[in-house]
DNA sequence: GTCTATACTGAGATAGAC
DNA sequence: GTCTATCTCAGTATAGAC
């Protein structure tokens, strides 16, 4: 068979459905199609469409995680792991440009359905706060690294909303730039281009 | 009877209700029980769904331009009137905490749908695009008058997600004074607080 | 574990009485 | 113009054979 179990094929096609067609406008029939199962067969791997969805937010969790990781394991400087996340949005404008950010959509989406699964999926957001705000630290912005990384993380969602919106993938050029620019400027470091080595790590 | 006709009372009804629980989720039943009308005479005023979706992103429209025109009409500078569109984030701030940003999440949605509407939806902001630009070009900016357009865009619909997101006020809040000081930085203007006038027009 | 068949629900949309 | 009744279809979910 493959390399994956059913039940991980299931997921992981999910997670693009939900990130492409949003969550509610994904159906079985759908997921069914891309991983080549009968829908009845569903329910032996699942017990309802919400598990999935908790398994898909799983799954995202971990290779958000990954990512991290990865970045940290180039044992870059600190500004040069933020602007790894800067990059992030260019080695995904494709996607972005058609489906937007897969964190902020998710997020919003599940906000308006007043779904249950609202707080964990926000989780997906809290890990990148959360590491950014590290680098920030790290980068001796000790009072403020909170700030600036929220400040980072929306100008990031915002960036993507645009793009997505105007379907401009000047856009997302101009917006990474800007946040390139800030990052220098607000880090009183040496200058140099910080982006050079952060677009090979996707 | 009311002084808005029924026809207008279901479009004022589903733009309220397409904002809060988004396009797809809202069922007729959901507009119907608003404006207390059976779910059959829906099809006296329009002929499909996708038609109110037509009403309400023209009503958007309307709304948008009599929003823009007041701004104007209070003879304020153009510096001034770009206050007022930042400090709109605050005016707003709990729908926005609960919602998202009205004009994002609709174009993110019918992205993901794939909705022939999507086309007339980004319209609604290339509104506040034209116009913005036009202020900053009044401003001196002629060149970039657009990139700052957008940048300025963006980071509104950036702090929208992420306070919709997190649910916490604050971020809101301080991604509105950022957006205050680079707006005073970014135009060689004296200094002198350009937002408290402008909270004042909602 | 995987399938087919089917129940059940809610959606958008139509017909026709009043 | 507004109503009730109904159609059709797609969606989630279940039952039970293999």
């Amino acid at each position: 068979m493959s390399e994956l179990s059913k039940k991980q094929q299931i997921v992981s096609a999910s997670d693009l459905l939900f990130y492409q067609r949003g969550y509610a406008a994904t159906s079985f029939a759908d997921i069914a199609e891309a991983v080549q199962i009968s829908r009845g067969n569903f329910y032996y791997h699942f017990k309802s469409k919400d598990s999935i969805l908790d398994a898909v937010i799983s799954l995202r969790l971990a290779n958000s995680h990954k990512l991290l990781r990865d970045w940290e394991s180039c044992s870059l400087s600190a500004a040069e792991r933020i602007g790894c996340f800067i990059n992030r949005l260019l080695v995904k404008q494709t996607d972005i440009m058609r489906y937007g950010c897969p964190v902020a959509t998710l997020n919003t989406e599940l906000a308006k359905l007043n779904h249950p699964a609202k707080a964990t999926a926000s989780m997906l957001s809290t890990v990148f706060r959360t590491w950014l705000r590290r680098q920030f630290f790290l980068l001796g912005e000790k009072s403020s690294a909170d700030l600036l990384a929220m400040h980072l993380l929306s100008r990031s969602q915002g960036a993507a909303t645009i793009a997505n919106t105007f379907g401009e993938q000047k856009l997302l050029q101009q917006e990474v730039q800007l946040m390139h620019d800030w990052l220098r400027t607000c880090i009183k470091l040496p200058a140099g281009n910080i982006s050079t080595p952060s677009l090979a790590s996707a």
